[in-house]
DNA sequence: GTAAAACGATAACAATTGTTAAGATCGTTA
DNA sequence: TAACGATCTTAACAATTGTTATCGTTTTAC
């Protein structure tokens, strides 16, 4: 008897009737709001119904995306809310968005009362694992260029939502990189 | 009220009183012993007493080691215990090793069944899953002459213990590159 | 004990990526 | 509307990494 792992549209379908069943409070903010600054404890967690998200963090200077939410996704410096440390994080929105709010008293009520919540979440963590190990994998394996086409392949819709230096971060090299690599792989084709 | 995540010392302790508690077989394997095959459904999970292995995979040809694994540690394919599917890695042992073995279908029943157990594996899974969050992100932040100086000095043991052509690839690089980084870095100090 | 395999260092060259700077385009805001 | 900032491309050069090969040493296997 295996565990079987929801594929994102039916996890997005899950989190909205979840948002629905604990009659979440709905906020919209404008593009471009920083929702959660580094060094602050995270103390909510989004459902985003609509728009789209990063999580990026400040290294000597340099912004670095560590992962983009969309439609149907959690969203959290989910280590500060899990270990109650100051977040690493920066969490913006990139487009106007609407999100459910899940405050951390309540999240953790219903993580340790509710087993429907329960098994939603730790379902969800199983999954954020294994997407970060393919994720890593993906680092140890492959060079950027193919990074690149796996993401252009998966995701292609990335590109229109998201400036490209935000993705060049995401897959580890410099927007100047990105450009290069777009060149190279659009004439190849 | 947030998570208490164990440091990696109380975590090993806890696994081998839950291997004693539940009994579990003991095995001794020597060094350069394959547990598990590329393409093969993982049927255990294997608690390490003493020894150390390592989780890789095949990419054209190339041998990239995903991680190492020491005394105290679960080690699996965790994916394909997980899911039922074929693994992706092989799962080798680097050293003599005494390993305790959790079949599968006990597994399951234990994680299913057992308070302790469930509590002590979800909580190993989210442990897991803030260390590939953190890993990760050092692929996007650093250079891999600082992921070698970070793991050095965060793990100093692994030099001693683990062939060097094996630390490359799972620092990503290869062993051509980790060399000269090594006397570069010697160099420098 | 000896042959074979594994391991690590190094060299030479190719390929890729980073850095810095300049310029063009587009959308936003005053 | 005009000014500004954000975004993307491109160029030139520096720095780093990959590739292939050789060599000496250590470890393993028969």
């Amino acid at each position: 008897m295996a565990i079987a792992i929801q594929d994102d549209k039916t996890a997005g379908k899950m989190m909205l009737y979840l948002a629905e069943k604990y009659q979440l409070e709905l906020i919209s903010v404008d593009a471009r709001v920083t929702l959660l600054e580094e060094g602050e404890k995270a103390r909510r967690i989004y459902f985003i119904k609509e728009g789209c998200l990063r999580l990026w963090m400040n290294s000597n200077g340099k912004e670095i995306t560590n992962q983009f939410f969309f439609e149907g996704s959690l969203v959290a410096s989910l280590e500060s809310v899990l270990t109650n440390q100051p977040s690493d994080f920066y969490l913006e929105s990139l487009e106007k968005s609407v999100l459910y709010v899940l405050e951390k008293e309540r999240f953790e009520q219903l993580w340790e009362e509710d087993a429907e919540f329960k098994a939603w979440f730790d379902h969800y963590i199983l999954k954020r694992f294994i997407y970060y190990s393919k994720h890593l994998l993906s680092f140890l394996r492959d060079k950027p260029e193919e990074r690149y086409r796996n993401l252009l392949q998966k995701n292609p819709d990335i590109f229109q939502r998201v400036p490209q230096h935000y993705i060049a971060t995401y897959l580890g090299i410099t927007a100047v990189s990105l450009s290069r690599i777009r060149n190279k792989v659009a004439k190849t084709k």
